[in-house]
DNA sequence: AGGCAGGGGG
């Protein structure tokens, strides 16, 4: 398919559009650049947007701040390539010349680890007092403190505080020995502190055991540091993180390559891929060797991204410097294969993975079988379920509830429903609120509306509550089986134990009020007033006898949208055309499908090339497909009129209905062309495509210029 | 004493 002719981006079928099977470029195929399409080390825009404030402009000339250290790429990296993307190919040819000095961005050298314990033969003692320390109640801390069989040396007080798990009783007792005064608290002190209250993600504390340590001109090293950056960064305080990484510049430390590679996270989170890139080029320039834990954290940002050019680099990167992945590397990978929607090099992968000799765990075959499951691979999803069995792979509870979704995805309710009963007779892994999601969007998707609502009694009795997210699968299976008051009465208790309606719980229901006439609808509608009666009295404002002028709908329909989650306002104005359609509002269904697209709901909705013009209607309803259709027909025939250049082929491309929830929308599509005997036929190679030739469309269009053409 | 990986719904 012509890349021009860009797909739709849904956040609904971002994994559905992907079939590739070819297989993956092997390990040793020669270095590709990623394309600058995806991201692109732009000096200027790593400039533009310099992550850190640059405070410490100026003060140490010699050991600039990290926006110091990004702005200058451009000067010394660039200046004698002309291409930018050339930055990521070769950096280290850049240094060549041994007489010019490197820029260092970061040590090479790892902090050396201080010996050993010593064997301490109050170990035992110790850790029982470690242990009682733990357990007891916070108002008998210091008695137990004091009644320490050994006294705290340097050694034991080590010992004791790394035992310690609670942040609270490690604090307390880090204080108590400072207060001692028995021995002066070094920097490792403080290091394992901060580990405990990282543990119970105590920022706050950690921050100002961290000033303490300033003010008392105690040395914060590279694990002081990192132990700060990570724990900001698990707060999602990444302000916090950038910042303290900038301190450290200021005071003139280099971050050793586990500070680096904590700080490249940092930046992978934000979704700065220009910024992390840019460090990981300084990096390499600098003579560092990224390790696997770099290449993962690499990984996981372009699979956030889904961006496979930036997996491949990563790929390539390892292989040009001799790093062999190791197990994470590859998990991260192969999500990010998934999230980048290539489930065949998904599937390469790990069985490159496994020849390598490395064995799959947990967390790779959930990545695969939830891979598969989405790709609707039903062959290899129960390959690889057989082989798990065969090799006596390991599988634990996350695993079993994606293997039932994975089920979901493709239909399997037989396999589903013996997986659900050996878990109910497991001890160790009793369904829980995912395995019943699960399983009632099994029955949901399949109309199995009795069984659905058998399983919502069972979670009563049994005692698992139903979540958000299972109470839509069962409305919308209510929904269309149009059992309104079953669907009202699962509602009103599910708000009653708790759950909280969210956007797609609204979007649900407003798709029950599109099929709906009269008091169901109404029932609906009152349902949703509860969860969200702005939108309900959007409805009313669109259906209702009054004339309403297209500003208000505009700006209500902004209002809406703005205080919608993303993927939930595509859905939102599907249904909301739908419900206009079914009420022959069609005027304010194209009212509302022309708002949708100037609000960006429907990106590559048109897309042209000299010899075709395409309508990609696949992430429409039914309703919003009619009118977009209408929609172009009627500017098809203002450009006949005008007579003025059109390509050869027209064709609007409703996708295959491979999809579970796309069905129908090809044959609704084929009922309403022939409705309107528009000259659209379904193409034969290609499945889910519509093809009028130039010729035919403009005969119609002349034929119909008076009647149709004039009310749309 | 410090850095990386897994489950959900149009």
């Amino acid at each position: 398919m012509a890349s021009k002719l860009s797909t739709p981006i849904s956040p609904y079928h971002h994994h559905h559009h992907s079939s590739d099977h070819r297989p993956l470029p092997p390990f040793t195929t020669p270095l590709q650049l990623p394309s600058k399409r995806r991201f692109t080390i732009s000096c200027n825009s790593a400039k533009r947007e310099s992550p850190p404030p640059p405070s410490a402009v100026a003060q140490e000339p010699k050991t600039p701040s990290l926006a110091e250290q990004l702005k200058p790429l451009s000067t010394t990296i660039l200046s004698d390539q002309p291409n930018k993307t050339q930055l990521l190919s070769k950096p280290k040819s850049t240094w060549v010349n041994p007489t010019r000095p490197k820029p260092s961005v970061l040590s090479l050298q790892r902090h050396k680890r201080a010996s050993p314990y010593a064997y301490n033969p109050q170990i035992k003692d110790l850790r029982q007092f470690a242990k009682k320390l733990n357990e007891c109640d916070e108002y008998d801390c210091l008695a137990v403190i004091e009644d320490n069989p050994h006294s705290p040396t340097r050694e034991n007080t080590l010992l004791v505080l790394n035992t310690l798990k609670p942040w609270k009783k490690a604090l307390l007792y880090f204080n108590w020995v400072k207060s001692q005064n028995l021995f002066p608290m070094e920097t490792i002190f403080y290091n394992v502190t901060m580990k405990c209250l990282r543990f119970g993600r105590q920022f706050q504390h950690i921050e100002e055991l961290a000033f303490e340590m300033i003010e008392k001109g105690i040395d914060l090293d590279n694990i002081t540091y990192s132990t700060i950056i990570t724990c900001a960064k698990r707060c999602n305080l990444f302000d916090k993180a950038v910042e303290w990484f900038e301190r450290m510049y200021k005071t003139g430390l280099m971050p050793d390559e586990v500070t680096y590679s904590a700080v490249l996270d940092v930046y992978a989170k934000l979704g700065k891929v220009e910024e992390v890139m840019s460090l990981y080029e300084r990096g390499r320039a600098s003579g560092w060797k990224p390790d696997p834990i770099a290449f993962s954290v690499l990984g996981k940002m372009f699979g956030e991204a889904g961006d496979y050019d930036g997996i491949r680099y990563v790929l390539q990167e390892m292989k040009s410097l001799g790093v062999q992945p190791n197990l994470v590397v590859y998990n991260t990978l192969l999500e990010a294969m998934g999230k980048a929607g290539k489930p065949g090099l998904a599937r390469s992968l790990f069985e490159e993975m496994v020849d390598s000799g490395i064995s799959p765990n947990e967390k790779t075959l959930t990545a695969l079988i939830k891979i598969y499951g989405r790709a609707r691979w039903a062959k290899d999803a129960l390959d690889l379920w057989e082989r798990m069995r065969l090799n006596n792979w390991p599988v634990d509870f996350i695993l079993y509830n994606t293997l039932l979704s994975m089920c979901a995805d493709l239909g399997l309710v037989e396999e589903a429903e013996k997986l659900f009963d050996d878990m109910k007779g497991s001890e160790r892994r009793k369904p829980d609120s995912f395995s019943y999601t699960a399983m009632l969007n099994i029955y949901g998707s399949g109309g199995n509306v009795d069984k659905a609502m058998d399983l919502f009694k069972e979670m009563s009795e049994v005692g698992v509550p139903l979540n958000v997210m299972g109470c839509t699968c069962l409305i919308q299976c209510l929904g269309r089986a149009k059992r309104i008051n079953d669907l009202v009465r699962v509602f009103e208790s599910s708000l009653e134990s708790g759950v909280k309606p969210d956007d797609r719980l609204c979007g649900c229901l407003l798709s029950v009020v599109s099929i709906c006439e009269g008091e169901d609808a109404n029932k609906v509608l009152s349902c949703l007033d509860k969860a969200n009666p702005k939108l309900v009295a959007f409805v009313e404002l669109l259906t209702g006898l009054e004339i309403t002028n297209f500003e208000i709908v505009k700006d209500e329909f902004k209002t809406i949208l703005s205080n919608t989650s993303i993927e939930a306002r595509r859905p939102f104005c599907n249904c909301l055309i739908d419900i206009c359609r079914n009420r022959n509002l069609d005027e304010k269904a194209h009212e509302l499908l022309y708002l949708g697209t100037i609000y960006g709901l429907y990106p590559g909705l048109h897309t042209k090339t000299e010899e075709e013009w395409r309508l990609n209607v696949r992430s429409l309803s039914v309703g919003a497909a009619h009118t977009a259709f209408e929609e172009w027909m009627s500017s098809l025939a203002k450009i006949v009129q005008r007579q003025e250049r059109l390509p050869a082929l027209f064709s609007a491309n409703t996708g295959a209905g491979t999809h579970k929830f796309s069905q129908g929308l090809g044959s609704a599509f084929a009922l309403h062309v022939e409705k309107l005997k528009a000259p659209f036929r379904e193409s034969e190679e290609k499945a889910g495509f519509f093809i009028a030739t130039r010729e035919d469309l403009v005969s119609w269009v002349r034929s119909k210029a008076s009647s149709v053409m004039a009310t749309v």
